[in-house]
DNA sequence: TTGTATGCGTTATCAT
DNA sequence: ATGATAACGCATACAA
């Protein structure tokens, strides 16, 4: 357990050698190096052993910037995410940081706050960089500009469906998660279900309203447009939504919020107006943030792999940059039953 | 509104033109371009306005790699965090992209999961992608190496007051912070005050504890280690904590948790063996997590401007890039009073 | 298999 | 004030 070379100080040993040094320490020509660097070609075993040796006295790095320059790669993959502190994304987030980790990637996390124009803007700033593939978490990006992005660099997106080379989609499971909430609460009894909506021009959002709708139906039971109403993802749009619902004096015992984010601000709006969860009315949250465990009562949630999404995100972009296919298994929701569903009464 | 150059495909437009290119449109040695571009030295106004004109008509952008090659900046600064998805530190994230891009930076994160070895091999990594400057969010290591780096490039670092050249330190409010939660219980009436700490080799950790036990001295109120818990910043830990107390049968009438995760597993443990809060225990929590605000009760709260102290972070990261001298305001965490607190009985 | 020569796009050092 | 020209560190087409 000694440092790679005592002589150098740790500034020195940072980032001095090259891949020249290299070559001359080994004896052989730069070109050797940097084919045995980059797997590129044959080498006798000779060579191979002195150059590596040469690489692990000198504690050689390449420099990035001068591969980007001499047309490689720069071993950097763009993210574009909306919020870099979104509680659902930010474990897939950690999933992509991970698998390219591991590949000796890095992510470069760029921000787009579900505005069109700003996902565009970043997503020209990330190709400057010379990124060598991007992976877009879902965005309101249209399918054209990912299909014209794909001609100059490989493509990972959650949230659709895509069927384009040199791309990968993975989607979510959300309306099947959905369907599920609905069935649990269904199958407790419930016939009246309120149902919290996030904004119906995301994606994520528009499909778990179509899960809700369409196990209302595979049920038997009616679609009520008053049951339903559109709110932000936030806990406060939950809180304002619930307050509305309430308002209405429409009649439900159960409520099915699009996000564990709403269904806690509803949570409180039912509490303040006297109802108990779930006593009173049953709640089903969607996304299962680690706090829905902990919440008062314990939340039912429908969880996704947001982690496992990441993960295989940044692996499929590995096996794109590779030029390999890709083919993975699709994720699947499930649902958590926890305290704050109950058999409806009567 | 028309796009800068009809006669070229978005592909063509978005990273063909070079340098050289825009030089030779606009008339001027490719050395003048690079002048205007880093306003290194004075040109005419007329061969300004040609090349400013050539690079609009080309949509010209540097190319990074080159740049950093050439001895120049990269244009980005490193973040060293422990998380990517800290719910704590996801703001300071935030606030150092925002500000970090309207300055045409991007952040480089990476995360060192709380242990030191992960650390230092991020920091290397940052060095050797060249970024400009590396910002620490807390973490583990010691100012040594941080010294070590300062030589190299620019330093930012929160947690810990600092005072080397080419480097500035951002301290978080802790102790003060700790000290107005206590304060405020036993303003309350609050005389058994147990405490749940998060794990006490993260500065953050120690330091909320020093301002507990200060505040308590202050107010001329015994320090009872038995009151006092070590846990680990999670849910879960928070939850396990207050079993321990309640299971010690030591009395307390108000609970002061390290942070609002914590806060969240105690106030379920407190559910479960039957006591109110705030009715029979009044909670403190520290951090004041967005969702903090929609907790049953909502959750009395300490809030740190975490958003501010990242954008604080960048901000004097570009002042020591530029060379300049850095003087802030520090940051000033202020008590939320919301309903899980209320004036002891008797 | 291995070495040589060039070029990648920019900045920096000289001249002029 | 401005223009050649030489690095910067690596990959690669071309030779050998």
């Amino acid at each position: 357990m000694r440092s790679p070379n005592p002589d150098l100080s740790a500034s020195e040993r940072s980032q001095k050698s090259t891949l020249g040094h290299v070559a001359k320490r080994a004896g052989v020509s730069p070109s050797t190096v940097s084919r045995i660097l980059n797997g590129t070609a044959k080498v006798s075993a000779a060579k191979q052993a002195a150059v590596e040796e040469a690489i692990a006295a000198l504690n050689f790095r390449p420099n990035p910037a001068a591969r980007s320059l001499a047309g490689g790669r720069t071993m950097s993959v763009g993210v574009l995410t909306q919020f870099i502190d979104s509680p659902f994304y930010g474990e897939a987030l950690r999933g992509i940081e991970d698998v390219l980790h591991v590949n000796h990637y890095v992510p470069l996390f760029v921000s787009g706050h579900w505005k069109v124009n700003e996902e565009e803007e970043r997503l020209t700033l990330l190709q400057e960089r010379k990124v060598d593939g991007i992976i877009v978490l879902t965005g309101k990006l249209s399918d054209d500009v990912l299909e014209e992005m794909s001609h100059q660099l490989p493509v990972v997106v959650t949230g659709r469906h895509i069927q384009i080379p040199n791309t990968h989609g993975i989607v979510f499971d959300d309306f099947r998660g959905a369907k599920l909430a609905v069935r649990h609460l269904i199958g407790l009894g419930h016939q009246r279900i309120a149902y919290i909506s996030g904004p119906l021009d995301h994606v994520d959002a528009a499909q778990r309203l179509e899960g809700y709708k369409d196990e209302l139906q595979a049920q038997g039971l009616p679609f009520d447009p008053g049951l339903v109403i559109e709110s932000d993802f936030q806990e406060s749009g939950g809180y304002k939504a619930m307050n509305s619902l309430l308002a209405s004096r429409i009649s439900f015992s159960g409520v099915f919020a699009a996000n564990d984010q709403m269904a806690y601000g509803a949570r409180l709006a039912l509490s303040r107006a006297g109802f108990r969860v779930p006593e009173d009315i049953s709640l089903v949250g969607f996304d299962d943030l680690p706090h829905s465990a902990f919440t008062l009562p314990p939340l039912t949630s429908v969880r996704q792999q947001v982690y496992e999404i990441g993960a295989m995100a940044a692996t499929a972009m590995m096996s794109l940059i590779k030029g390999e296919m890709v083919t993975q298994p699709p994720v699947e929701a499930e649902l958590i039953v926890r305290e704050s569903t109950r058999r409806a009464l009567r």
